[in-house]
DNA sequence: CGGTGATAGGTAAACGTTTACTTAACGGAC
DNA sequence: GTCCGTTAAGTAAACGTTTACCTATCACCG
């Protein structure tokens, strides 16, 4: 049974009496060909008692498209990613292209590695969800000619196509929502990533506290990397320190899921001794009592948006537009976990 | 820069002032072939300079192996897949493999059509963790010579080499337990899927039931597709037959996400009013308070398991063993929400 | 009856590797 | 001086498709 012989084109074409060409031509739909159709029943018989699939590798050496994409995703584990991912599946499939998803487990060596096996397999496109530093693997992608489109978290500083969530309006909208309710004292826990998408986080709180003219404090803004871990570390910490915030924003959801297990056991009541938001949407929000008041990352829109992107490119890569860049913004969605201030 | 021509190994050659064949023995690491170490530098800053890649589809096409493995996923967003394929990973980089997992959204139809796709792409390996109805498409897999491990759920009647979880097991402990702490009427939902794993995890409760001398009531049972609105439903309509049972197993964790909002809505008290148990350990588990007594199921260990079973079968396809079954069981983990009756 | 356009299908040259086969030079053993 | 083993590297035949190019028949027109 191991190493059995792939049925070939040419045992087809034997089978129905005919050439290999004539039966490529059959089997692909049969354009640019007259065939009879007794032949053609024939070379497609002769295919199905024989099992035959088409050798991706043969035809996509000849034929330069593979009807293959991937995904380059940081962590399988966080709902974001999968959703992201599932839509992007959705998109292709509609195109007939399969997708491989790649876990880069946020490194910046297994994402090279993962990207030079993409470059490899000669993959059709890539939609890349970088983690740190992907500026190199980016650049190597480009430089093959593999059609690449970044989702969800930027590259620094390059040109390329990208559909990102709205992290600035996010932040934004959520403080502002606190300030509205009257708080002032509001503790910010964000990802400590060198990149745009942390600064535009950080940018929306900042902006919104300038806005209502309330000082920055350095003190009440946390950056961490990006684990559940942390997120019970620092909350634990900003509990013993008896902090004078009246409100905590988790600045990714992920953060959260280490943090409120916290705030639950050491007895805060939310919303009354504390009122909590968090940035991101995931499966576990229904679970929380009082619900929390949240800002959706739309990250289904981001994956369907970025293929249709890739899609674009690929499938018409003569008409080459300039750079498209698209943001997708998320909603506000309060629950009960904000007090007012009078 | 779109429809970009690769570097091919004719242009590492050229440069390098060699022939093709030189160049890929030097590059595959000069075994069998007496190369000067002049020219093999030479060729390898040849290829360096070119940014040469090979081709895995001219290699594969030749050399027979591809250097990827597949994974067929169900759901995405379901923890225990997501940890399962983070451990085949693992140990597939530790092979120098490529990992493209595959979602099937646990439609038999897409199954189908990803399995076609694999077996057009040729992989070397498929870790199948199937949806219903897997046969057709694990048996094509077999005929196609694709080496395949199924993992995590059974294919029903077939011989093959499988990794699973002992579902038995674990739904026959946590019974038992709460039977230990003088339970008798325990409410069980489970998934309906028309396969030995469902089976397994009834046994198990019927088993620890039978055991203790308690009738088994089909009425205290519910059979019900794999989605978290489910688990809400019936927890909903469990909740308005005011049925006698004192404890509830989720026999599928993802139940228990939708079922626990629900309860915690009604002011059902955990455990005074009712005791909890699960089978499962997903993400937010730390996150209920009061802590759930579950099973954990070890997703991990299924996964390195399938890989290592994998890739003994395709690197040493020769001696071949004869079919391997392993069952890995989970470990029950006592929380607070069992309430123990004199 | 020769020319032409439509119909039908075979031949063979790619695509980029790997690898079996060949060639060639050199040094030593007989 | 011939033979052989070692070292070194080129030639070309696969692998399984796709597709450009050719050939052949037929029908119809002038």
């Amino acid at each position: 049974m191991p190493n059995r012989r792939y049925v070939t084109l040419k045992d087809v074409a034997e089978r129905a009496n005919t050439s290999v060409a004539t039966a490529s031509y059959v089997l692909n739909g049969g354009k640019g060909r007259y065939v009879t159709d007794e032949l053609r029943r024939s070379v497609e018989s002769a295919a199905r008692e024989l099992n035959y699939v088409r050798s991706a590798l043969a035809s996509g050496l000849k034929g330069r498209q593979r009807g293959v994409i991937a995904v380059t995703v940081p962590q399988f584990s966080n709902v974001f990613f999968t959703r992201l991912v599932l839509s992007v599946e959705e998109v292709a499939l509609e195109h007939g292209y399969l997708v491989t998803v790649n876990n880069t487990f946020d490194d910046p060596e297994r994402e090279t590695k993962v990207v030079e096996s993409l470059i490899q397999q000669r993959v059709d496109g890539v939609i890349l969800i970088p983690s740190k530093q992907s500026e190199r693997n980016y650049e190597n992608l480009q430089r093959m000619g593999i059609t690449t489109v970044v989702a969800e978290r930027p590259v620094l500083d390059a040109v390329y196509d990208y559909v990102l969530v709205d992290n600035f309006e996010a932040a934004y909208s959520l403080t502002n929502h606190l300030l509205e309710r009257g708080h002032t004292e509001i503790a910010f826990f964000t990802w400590d990533a060198e990149n745009v998408s942390l600064r535009e986080r950080q940018s929306g709180y900042r902006a919104a506290l300038q806005e209502h003219g309330i000082p920055y404090r350095p003190e009440y803004v946390r950056e961490i990397a990006f684990t559940i871990e942390n997120g019970r570390r620092v909350t634990e910490e900003f509990l013993q320190k008896r902090s004078k915030c009246t409100a905590l924003i988790y600045g990714y959801h992920i953060f959260a899921e280490g943090g409120i297990p916290v705030l639950q056991r050491a007895g805060v009541r939310i919303p009354e001794d504390l009122s909590v938001a968090v940035i991101g949407d995931p499966d576990w929000l229904p679970l929380c009592d009082p619900a929390l008041t949240h800002v959706t990352l739309p990250s289904a829109e981001v994956g369907t948006e970025a293929a249709r992107m890739l899609f674009d490119r690929i499938l018409d890569s003569d008409n080459y537009p300039s750079v498209r860049r698209v943001l997708i913004p998320g909603t506000l969605v309060e629950g009960n976990s904000v007090k007012k201030l009078n």
